[in-house]
DNA sequence: CCGGACGCCTGTCGGC
DNA sequence: TGCCGACAGGCGTCCG
């Protein structure tokens, strides 16, 4: 489900109640997540107090005195605050209940998320070491996109989800940016210029902030920390709008399948 | 190295 | 109404 804005919105929602308390307990309902939660992770959390809560591309990263609880949120998972207790419900897998008397419930129905425990500093985790840029640092340019983008003939669709390439961006961020962009998600990524690619960064960007802006998108399932829904739904200008009007030239929106994923763009503009 | 297909899981929806 | 296949926001792994 999440893709970057989904995953910031969770983060802004859940760290000003957890950012300063100590985690009192934690408790594993279901350890069969991506990866099974490691045996004893409770006894190692346990005590701690969270210093920050931080985001590196999908995964949510809490910093604690002695290192950092990673989550993802896969397909179907989200993040909730409770104020207070409340019995469990099904595909409720993760409490972290602090101090305070409030907890994070972390909901997941498919189980495609994972949780896991980085001992001190360490940042090189396999998971995170061979990650892209983030879309909403500096650093991000059309022009890194052009030359790393250099030779490959595999769509820019596919180049921009992946996240050796630059990270956050999922099947409904990447529908969208290409459609501001007026690039066909099919075209060769070897095949586009710096101008063009100058564009796309600027359109990944531009709907990742305005996406964060309106508290993510819902679909199905994702709530954010309070419980609420994401507006950006409303704002989806391609995605999951096969045979309504395009909003820039009112062609009829395509889908086709492209790398297994729908892919939604319009043929009239996009090029 | 690169790119595409697969599989992990559960829930939902559309068609018959 | 019930059943069955397709599909869903991710991503590591495997294979050609």
């Amino acid at each position: 489900m999440p893709e970057l804005p989904e995953v910031e919105t969770t983060r802004r929602g859940v760290a000003p109640h957890v950012v300063g308390q100590v985690v009192s307990r934690l408790v594993v309902r279901d350890r069969r997540l991506r990866w099974p939660v490691q045996q004893g992770l409770e006894d190692i959390v346990g005590g701690q107090a969270v210093l920050a809560v931080d985001r590196r591309a999908k995964y949510l990263l809490f910093r604690m005195e002695r290192g950092s609880l990673m989550l993802h949120l896969g397909m179907s998972g989200s993040l909730r605050v409770l104020l207070e207790p409340a019995p469990p419900r099904l595909h409720d897998h993760l409490e972290l209940i602090l101090s305070s008397g409030a907890s994070l419930r972390y909901t997941d129905p498919r189980r495609f998320g994972s949780l896991h425990w980085l001992p001190g500093e360490s940042a090189s985790h396999p998971l995170l070491c061979r990650l892209g840029p983030e879309p909403l640092a500096e650093q991000f340019q059309g022009d890194y996109l052009h030359s790393l983008g250099r030779g490959r003939r595999s769509s820019v669709k596919s180049f921009i989800m992946d996240a050796s390439v630059v990270v956050g961006v999922g099947n409904i961020y990447a529908c969208e940016a290409l459609h501001v962009a007026g690039i066909h998600p099919a075209r060769a990524a070897g095949r586009i210029g710096r101008e063009r690619y100058q564009r796309l960064a600027v359109a990944i960007r531009a709907v990742l902030e305005q996406a964060i802006a309106a508290g993510g998108t819902t679909l199905r399932d994702f709530v954010g920390a309070g419980g609420q829904p994401g507006y950006f739904s409303q704002a989806l200008r391609v995605y999951g709008r096969a045979g309504e009007p395009c909003l820039r030239c009112a062609a009829p929106v395509r889908v086709q399948r492209l790398a297994q994923r729908s892919t939604y763009y319009c043929a009239a503009c996009q090029h």
